[in-house]
RNA sequence: CGGGGCGUAGCGCAGUCUGGUAGCGCGCCUCGUUCGGGACGAGGAGGCCGUGGGUUCGAAUCCCGCCGCCCCGACCA
């Protein structure tokens, strides 16, 4: 066996679409279903995602916001009443049309088919986003200024009919969580669109170990309806930007569509200021992609479902018992222990299998630690430690009780080297630049990484370079995003201009 | 939704041109030898060849419809 052997074929450097594809098999995430450009989700991806929500659930609660649930049939109707926002969904939506199957027996075969029948008389669309249904909600629950701010989260489902489906990325059903807000004030409202912001930017980097680069999306790649929209750009391992958040100031566009309207201080009627902001299974995806390596997926501690894996080494039949029993009692202590809240998440494999095969089974499935002890590990009061952030044949022995004492420190460690490496990459790969011609030749490269570039140039113009390079402004960073000037005039126009616009290829 | 490719065992594929009711590798199960390491040997299980129809004595193979998947576009909150 060559040293250079890796566990997932191909690469990432030979076919990075078809290496995540693989990791993501390798890992045992989650498969295509039978079910057009859905998914299932396996438990140890699932996991991951139960994990992203506990924590993301904590930071909505603890900045006021209450957990409610929405039907996911939205009448036809509703979504009629706004227009503008209703037709950036209109051709990618699932309509239910019948209420009543029936069963009918072919006289010839003999076969049963199911034949909907009981045909609706308003038609409900599968919600894409739940804009409109809680609006409706929003409509009858606000009367009064005191009924403000008005704070709701929603985990669910939601369906889009994406022609392109991509595991984790995009797929036809997905889970999310979705904030809608009311205020009585722009200001406010405003301020709630840039708290979530914030909250989206430090999960991404507290919890998933992923920069990311925080910023205001152009007219031309706004929510359809909202003024504002405010996005993380995240830089995956072949530069491409998946935007990982957004966090939508929608105005009065849908209060007004809507009617949510409500008795202000001075006694007058008011349309209240909404907003809303989503994240959902793509954070999966773009974990994947930014963390993992040739060897298969690499997880975040905060996010992974086991963060260590303890593997009994049992060669002699004598001491195989105590081994598994010392195991055991290794998990159970480490289980005691709090890392950022919350008990240490330890699995003991026991599986009798060959320990080559295990270790490999857990490397491809990302664990951040992975503990051997074997008979001579007793004897010696020691333990293997390997980590995922190191390379495969990499060993450490401390004393089981200082490995016991610095657990929880190593999974941080572990955080701070992907972060730190993902940061090196993303910092790598942004180049400033303020001439046409660079930037027009940049684009030819096999993996271009992202312009910024001074901008003042219409919609219009963004929208031409867009299509001739395929590429979109993923955002205008905000002003505290600290990256390197590139002149003073936009390289398109040649006007002075203060802002800098972020170009790139993105999934 | 356009252009191309493909649906045969859990996975990857051969067999299709030149019809004669299925094969390889990996994986899986059993036994044995190994084993601080992605082991080896022997034996075994597993498929109405995507689906519906047609041609034929006979269809994985030929013809027509449908469904699904993959790649490239268009679309993408």
């Amino acid at each position: 066996m060559s040293a250079e052997k890796t566990a997932i074929t191909p690469t990432r450097a030979q076919d990075f679409p078809e290496w995540y594809q693989q990791v993501i098999k390798a890992a045992d995430l989650a498969e295509n279903s039978e079910t057009r450009g859905c998914m299932v989700i396996k438990p140890w991806g699932y996991g991951i995602w139960e994990l992203i929500q506990q924590q993301l659930d904590r930071r909505f609660k603890a900045t006021g916001h209450q957990n409610a649930y929405f039907p996911l049939l939205i009448p036809l109707s509703y979504l009629e009443k706004e227009a503008e926002h209703a037709e950036g969904f209109a051709t990618e939506c699932a309509v239910v049309t019948h209420h009543r199957l029936e069963a009918v027996k072919d006289p010839v075969t003999g076969k049963t088919k199911m034949i909907p029948t009981g045909e609706l008389a308003e038609p409900y669309v599968i919600r894409p986003t739940s804009e409109t249904i809680i609006g409706a909600a929003f409509a009858r629950w606000i009367e009064s200024y005191r009924d403000l701010p008005l704070l709701i989260n929603q985990w669910a489902n939601v369906m889009r009919w994406e022609m392109r489906p991509r595991l984790f990325l995009r797929t036809a059903e997905f889970l999310w969580q979705e904030g809608h807000t009311a205020h009585e004030t722009k200001d406010e409202a405003i301020v709630e669109t840039r708290m979530i912001h914030g909250l989206y930017e430090e999960f991404l980097r507290d919890h998933l170990a992923i920069p990311v680069i925080p910023g205001e999306k152009t007219e031309n790649e706004r929510f359809p309806g909202a003024d504002m929209t405010l996005t993380v750009e995240a830089m995956v391992q072949d530069c491409k930007a998946i935007q990982a958040g957004t966090s939508h100031y929608l105005g009065q566009n849908f209060s007004k569509a809507q009617n949510i309207s409500f008795t202000g201080r001075d006694g007058a009627i008011q349309h209240a200021h909404t907003t809303s902001w989503g994240v959902s299974t793509r954070l999966i995806g773009t974990l994947i992609m930014a963390h993992s390596d040739d060897d298969g997926l690499v997880l975040p501690p905060r996010v992974a479902t086991q963060q260590i894996v303890i593997m009994p080494i049992t060669p002699k039949e004598d001491s195989r018992e105590a081994v598994i029993a010392s195991c055991h009692a290794l998990a159970e202590t480490l289980r005691h222990q709090l890392h950022h809240g919350e008990p240490l998440r330890v699995h003991v494999d026991v599986r009798d299998l060959s320990g080559g095969v295990k270790k490999w089974e857990w490397i491809k499935k990302g664990v951040p630690i992975r503990i051997e002890i074997g008979p001579r590990d007793i004897e010696t009061r020691k333990v293997c430690v390997q980590r995922r952030d190191q390379a495969v044949a990499a060993k450490d022995f401390p004393v089981k009780e200082d490995f016991i004492r610095q657990a929880t420190e190593i999974l941080d460690e572990i955080h701070q080297n992907l972060l730190a490496r993902a940061t090196e990459f993303r910092d790598a790969n942004i180049t400033p630049c303020d001439s046409l011609e660079a930037f027009n030749s940049h684009w030819a490269n096999e993996t271009p990484g992202w312009l910024l570039t001074p901008w003042a140039g219409t919609p219009d113009q963004e929208a031409e370079i867009s299509k001739q390079h395929k590429i979109t402004i993923r955002c205008v960073p905000l002003d505290t995003v600290l990256l390197p000037h590139a002149g003073e005039k936009c390289f398109v126009t040649g006007k002075e201009t203060a802002t800098r616009a972020l170009w790139g290829r993105s999934y």
